[in-house]
RNA sequence: GCUCGAAUGGUGGAAUGGUAGACACGAAGGACUUAAAAUCCUUUGGCCAUUGCGGCUGUGCGGGUUCAAGUCCCGCUUCGAGUACCA
């Protein structure tokens, strides 16, 4: 019996459908494991071979970690709300519901050849009222809350508001958009719109006016994660900054927490790298300065408290407050011109530029430590975002102040020894001090380190200042002006934003008759005319951003049908957080600190009982693509093969890789490609066109895409599994090439004609040769460790070399060959399940039991030793395994004596090691 | 600029500090075949020797530690990823 992939992999993914064999209920009996993959947004382009990279991976893994015991949770769904269904939608007028499902359906057939073991039961999709309905509740629980600083944990906003009418904002614990200062009396006087507006600035979700990244183009704000050098990453349209009246969540509340969870979970390093740079905190101070004839104190924020000496001028961001407050009138005008001329520029115009630019505001402050006086100017590469939005500017130690005092022509005063600060700042945190001596601190002499601790400690002595901690991270914004997303469950009670009730969730999201604003500039959901209204009062027009769904879609496939509940307390329990996670490297920033942040959040409320969602995360590697070339020679019709192309001018072309084997066109399928190549000629290199080959991005208009549809079709999706672990490690990006897929194709024959010799079934219960049970027993202990280090390709090597070793042995043993089929299972479950059967098991092979290595098979009886002099070898020696060190150390000194070749040199030591080496040491 | 990662044959890639190049692809030669496909066998880092068993050299570059370095340390070069006026 032959081979036959279609008819075994169709047999048994019918099999395991129908007997659910996948299904996955909680069983405390057995411990838990969870695996799960990132989710994926349904494209209309389907799946191409990179796709299922994480996939395949993770399904051996959870396949493994079945066999080996573990009641495995290990479900699949969709990211379902997205811009390119909607951009779609606004461009046919075909319903975003609609493609989705489309893409979905197609998604689902692409992913079941492939012989995932999903819990499909379980399966979520974001865009479904039954799933969103859990996204909305959370925004309501996070309108509900506020941070509270002392204990570092969200808790309900009653419980400050009870605070407000006890004593005012007076030591109050509350994570806030900007201080604020009013007394219980205040708060009990306080009109309804006053006091919502007060707690919008203490809310985890609250409505804020905020610099925003603003996309003409799309119609719709953004976050931070999704703009990238000034244009959008969906599509890569130019960003501008706008200030908004907008949902926000309190992340940056959270920044600490998100930082100290990094040290207690399993990420690589340099994923977590990103995440404490994208979160950033720094250690510093808050400064005062006070403005001279006037009232105002700038307040700012420095990093290098020690260079308080050095400060020569000072600058506020454009957007500053401070602006208004202190310049003078004769400067108005020059000012008001100058932030007009930044305002109008997007961010990637201010990027590209990089000019110094700014403008002196006629104010000026008084250095709290010499009392001198110091400009005050306005100049754009001062972030209204970062700190107080206003810094001391150190020219001769900040490289930025360093250029702008150039090109104005300020002063620089050196205050590090031996600095040199004629070309360039010195901006090294290292060197003693100098020029550092006020009325009463004198830092003259001391370290850096030492001097900031000291400055640090008088201004909070004197109250010039304090110590602070600031982070970049910023809250997230949350409203978009879109149609394809979640509705906030919000009405605006004259002007007062209210959360309706969770019995009234889903506030389902209606349909409407066009994809676009209203002509009155209203988001989409403003042409739902029948919709607007809750109760009489106006609804919010903006729906949630992506991230909104995916943030917490791993707790619901806990409980998926729960219609309580989120997941339940039962479920959450068993289940716990995701043991396993696998994805990309590009949700670092986004998708990975909002689910984070979420946990967080309901971990607080008491709703979860894991503070950190992912335990451990794997990042697979890109599958870039591998394009291919012809090159026709110009003006003609007639293509040179790539190592004869060197004689004539010729023009690359993309030709499908489709109609490559291994670099080496198919000529006659390439004539039928497209017209144009109909009449094609060919100078050929030993009668074959050879293609050159680039790696490039997988897309469609390189021709280089590769359908795992197609592959599983000709070789199978055993094939495919095996030979996508092959390619290399799972953490590298790197190109698809199915130059090599034969490779795998040929160790799945191996194996089948292990079982098979012609039309009969060749396994026989018989005792096992030792050789046999060494060969597997070796396959047991590598397989078994490579899983559980995600070192998939070398397994896959492993078992090509069992094979072999088993072929030569003509080994029919069934145990052996059963355990065999067990390690196999995970990488390529249709074939092992086939041969499972066909041995005689009537279970399916995923409740079977991995096997444990006996190192009593493994052995060796003669162990040849290298023998070497200084590291240099010279000869081998052959000892049975066992022999003691003191008798491979005598006969390699018998052997050397008789070779005489000491050249009078004296031993100093002989070291033997367990890896088969013996070296002398002379000299 | 800063942070992190990488560099090994024609190619993808293996190597707890211990005989570098496992495994696979490709290529070359051979067997079977009328022929092709499939399958099997041999060779395959480079240089030299090749009627011998071999010798030399070799993991981006330059140093160092070690009996022993692809692996550890220091200094470069190149490439990739992330981030960017974050004070």
């Amino acid at each position: 019996m032959e081979y036959n992939h279609k008819d075994i992999e169709s047999r048994w993914q019918q099999y395991w459908k129908e007997n659910k064999v996948y299904k996955t209920e909680i069983d405390n009996s057995r411990p838990k494991f969870y695996v799960l993959d990132m989710f994926p947004y349904p494209s209309g382009a389907g799946l191409h071979v990179g796709h299922p990279l994480g996939y395949i991976a993770s399904d051996i893994y959870s396949r493994y970690k079945r066999l080996q015991g573990f009641n495995v949770l290990h479900p699949m769904g969709y990211d379902a709300y997205g811009l390119p269904a909607e951009q779609y939608a606004i461009q046919t007028g075909q319903h975003p519901e609609i493609t989705t499902t489309q893409n979905i359906a197609r998604y689902r057939s692409q992913l079941d050849k492939i012989g995932f073991c999903y819990d499909w039961d379980r399966e979520i999709k974001t865009c479904d009222p039954e799933y969103y309905k859990w996204t909305q509740w959370a925004f309501i629980e996070m309108f509900n809350s506020y941070y509270n600083t002392e204990k570092q944990k969200a808790c309900p906003i009653c419980e400050l508001i009870e605070c407000f009418e006890k004593q005012g904002s007076t030591d109050i614990n509350a994570a806030c958009s900007k201080e604020l200062e009013f007394t219980a009396e205040e708060w009990k006087n306080y009109t309804d719109k006053e006091k919502s507006d007060v707690l919008m600035n203490y809310r985890i979700a609250y409505l804020g006016n905020t610099m925003v990244n603003w996309c003409p183009k799309l119609g719709t704000v953004l976050a931070n994660d999704e703009v990238s050098e000034g244009v959008s990453i969906r599509g890569g349209y130019p960003v501008e900054q706008k200030l908004m009246y907008q949902w926000c969540l309190r992340v940056s509340a959270y920044s600490q927490r998100l930082l100290d969870g990094l040290d207690t979970i399993d990420w690589t390093d340099s994923l977590k790298e990103t995440q404490r740079n994208w979160i950033g905190r720094s250690e510093g101070a808050e400064m005062r300065f006070k403005i001279a004839d006037s009232d105002v104190e700038l307040e700012i924020f420095t990093t290098r408290a020690d260079t308080v000496f050095g400060v020569t001028f000072m600058v506020l961001a454009p957007e500053s407050a401070y602006v208004d407050m202190i310049t003078t009138d004769d400067k108005k005008s020059e000012v008001e011109e100058y932030i007009k001329s930044i305002k109008h520029k997007t961010e990637r115009e201010r990027m590209i530029e990089k000019r110094v630019t700014g403008v002196f505001t006629g104010a000026y402050a008084i250095n709290p430590l010499t009392e001198e006086k110091i400009p005050v100017w306005v100049s754009d590469y001062v972030l209204a975002g970062y700190g107080t939005g206003a810094i001391m500017a150190v020219p001769a130690h900040d490289s930025r102040d360093y250029a702008f005092a150039r090109h104005f022509n300020l002063p620089i005063i050196p205050l590090i020894e031996g600095c040199d600060v004629s070309e360039e700042s010195f901006d090294a945190k290292a060197g003693k001090m100098m020029n550092s001596q006020g009325k009463e601190l004198n830092l003259n002499g001391l370290e850096v380190k030492d001097a900031i601790a000291a400055t640090k400690k008088y201004i909070s002595e004197k109250g010039i200042g304090k110590i602070k901690i600031n982070y970049r991270l910023r809250d997230a914004i949350f409203s978009r002006q879109r149609y394809w997303g979640e509705p906030f469950p919000v009405y605006y009670k004259d002007g007062i934003p209210c959360m309706m009730s969770e019995d009234q969730l889903p506030l389902l999201l209606p349909e409407v008759d066009k994809y676009l604003p209203t002509e009155t500039g209203e988001p989409p959901l403003g042409r739902a005319e029948n919709w607007k209204t809750h109760e009489g009062y106006p609804i919010e027009l903006c729906t949630m951003p992506g991230f909104a769904g995916s943030s917490a879609y791993y707790l619901r496939y806990m409980d998926p049908r729960n219609n309580d509940t989120l997941v339940s307390t039962e479920a959450n329990d068993y289940w716990r957080n995701v043991d396993l996670y696998i994805g990309g490297t590009e949700h670092a920033t986004g998708h990975l600190i909002y689910s984070r942040f979420w946990n967080k959040f309901l971990y607080d409320l008491g709703k979860v009982c894991e503070d950190e969602p992912f335990k451990k995360l794997i990042n697979q590697g890109m599958i870039q693509g591998r394009s291919n070339f012809v090159y026709r020679i110009k003006d003609t019709n007639t293509f040179v093969s790539y190592n004869l192309k060197k004689d004539y001018d010729v023009t690359p072309i993309h030709v499908d890789v489709n109609i490559v084997s291994n670099d080496v066109l198919d000529t006659d399928k390439f004539r039928a490609w497209r017209p144009e190549f109909n009449d094609a000629q060919f100078i050929l290199e030993d009668g074959k066109y050879v293609c050159g080959y680039a790696v490039e991005k997988m897309s469609k208009s390189m021709f280089n895409v590769v359908n795992p549809d197609d592959i599983v079709e000709r070789y199978g999706a055993d094939t495919l599994r095996l030979y996508e672990m092959f390619l290399g490690p799972l953490e590298q990006s790197k190109p698809w090439d199915t130059n090599g897929i034969d490779g795998v194709n040929r160790f799945l024959k191996k194996l089948w004609g292990l079982f098979y010799k012609g039309e009969t079934l060749v396994v026989k219960e018989e005792e096992p040769t030792r050789e046999a049970l060494k060969s597997i027993h070796k396959l047991i202990k590598k397989v078994t460790f490579d899983i559980e280090n995600f070192s998939y390709n070398t397994s896959i090597s492993a078992f090509m070399i069992c094979v072999n070793e088993l072929n030569s042995q003509k080994c029919s043993n069934k145990e052996v060959l059963s355990q065999l089929l067990i390690l196999l299972a995970p990488f390529a479950p249709h074939i092992t399940e086939e041969l499972w059967h066909a041995i005689g098991n009537n279970d399916t092979i995923c409740d079977a039991k991995w096997p444990v290595h006996n190192e009593e098979y493994l052995k060796e009886d003669k162990v040849t030793y290298a023998v070497s002099f200084n590291g240099k070898a010279r000869y081998n020696i052959e000892v049975a395994a066992d022999t003691a060190r003191e008798e491979v150390e005598k006969l390699a000194l018998e052997h050397e004596s008789a070779t005489k070749w000491i050249d009078g040199k004296t031993i100093r030591k002989i070291i033997v090691v367990p890896n088969k080496i013996v070296n002398i040491v002379v000299g």
